[in-house]
DNA sequence: CGAGGTCAGTGGTCAA
DNA sequence: TTGACCACTGACCTC
């Protein structure tokens, strides 16, 4: 079975999977000529009285889940990931067949097929009643809600003294409120019982500016991203939006 | 989500219970600052023309159910809990915030809410328009979204070096989330629009930290207060509750 | 308009 | 960790 650490932006290498179906497209579609991963036949999409298979894995589907049609258990898997927030490693070249009876051995491909085929977490089009709705909308930035280990996230005011190269106030506090209020969001949905836990997270900021980036970047960031530059991490995600792809994390 | 039992009719444990608001509205378990997006009143205002919103979590209303404006979520919960006399248990402290991404959280908190706004079965009191309800909600802390100056703030951790006789640091770390807490949902309910505001204030203080309390008093209160000490203030407000009247309520 | 019903899709559960 | 199972949710529909 794969590694597995917390924290993850998407599957990810070279696939940048997650590429959803680009404009228009068939989500369905997707799920063939993924070069690796061939296995659910993409013609037979809807006979009537035909149940459609799982875009995944090809098993029998139980309906639409997360936006395509899938089997309970890449339902679920995939529900598991994502609400953790897990990440995967794989032990091959990232190419695992994904079929029904392989759809456990690597984890790292099932859930980056499951990106693949057009799964996404929920903001968009959930239930889409009566009409066919195909016209599959902007599948571009899923502006997703934050990664819960929320890195990325400095100082109140004044751009930080030991920031490398960062030279646009604007543009840096833009990019700091983003990310509060995706912590914000991520807090309420979280913890709702709780509504001051934002408050008291945030004042903890001041305090930890004290200690050196370098040491927190340790501290924090080792065993989650390994010994990538933490900067360089940032701004690979903020530049590629959701065609981010994590690099490997350490064993957990 | 809350544990659910069939059937609550047997008002015996008070883990259910949730007295209908009988009549007028009874002021509810004091305490729970509860409301979450702009907890609004059966009163309500409701221009024509204008969408009002769910008047239990803020969502965009379909027309007025059960007696009052909500949308169709809140609309069938109360249904499915009234039909079937469901009876619900809040895991936390029967105060959670109950907004359109928060609402199922807590089936307890959710139904609450609902009697709380005026939602009843039918037969009850019709379109009685007559806003008989304004009489001043809860007489203790009406816990108002707090004066926008704020005052009665202060620091993150530690108790201020310069405050005069506090000792117990649990306790003021309590009154200031509760501070920080009803910032919050003012904030939310008076700039929705920019939810990066409570994190902009929060991140302020630190910064005004550094001014001596003296200098701060002076500037901030002095035109609000006079030369009324601030502390003085806040005791006052703090131990008389919703009695409290202000030394002369200046101006604006 | 609003009560009432419908059911695809979602979330939680818990043996295996 | 997986996935069969089932209660709950809420957009839509009918009356
Ligand atoms: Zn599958
Ligand atoms: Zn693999
Ligand atoms: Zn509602
Ligand atoms: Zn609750």
């Amino acid at each position: 079975m794969a590694l597995v650490t917390r924290g993850w932006g998407g599957p990810a290498d070279d696939a940048n999977g997650l590429e959803r179906a680009p404009g228009f497209a068939r989500p369905e579609d997707a799920g063939s000529p993924a070069g690796a991963a061939s296995d659910a036949e993409p013609g037979e999409d809807e006979r009537p009285g035909a149940q459609v298979d799982c875009g995944v894995c090809g098993d029998k589907s139980s309906g639409k889940h997360y936006g395509v049609f899938t089997c309970e258990g890449c339902k679920s898997f995939f529900k598991r990931s994502i609400r953790r927030n897990l990440s995967y490693t794989c032990r091959s070249n990232r190419d695992c067949q994904i079929d029904q009876h392989h759809r456990n051995q690597c984890q790292y491909c099932r859930l980056k097929k499951c990106f693949r085929v057009g799964m996404r977490k929920e903001g968009e089009r959930p239930p889409a009643r009566v009409p066919s709705s195909p016209p599959a909308p902007s599948a571009l930035f899923i502006s997703p809600p934050a990664s819960s280990s929320a890195p990325g996230f400095w100082g109140p005011r004044p751009v930080p003294a030991d920031a490398c190269g960062l030279s646009d106030p604007a543009q840096v506090e833009s990019l700091q409120e983003k990310v509060q209020v995706a912590l914000t969001e991520y807090e309420r949905a979280q913890y709702p019982a709780q509504p001051q836990r934002f408050g008291r997270l945030l004042l903890r900021l001041p305090g930890l500016r004290a200690v050196p980036a370098a040491l927190i970047s340790q501290l924090f960031f080792m065993r989650l991203v390994g010994k990538t530059p933490i900067e360089t991490l940032l701004r690979d995600m903020l530049l590629s939006g959701s065609a981010f792809s994590w690099p490997y994390g350490g064993g957990q």
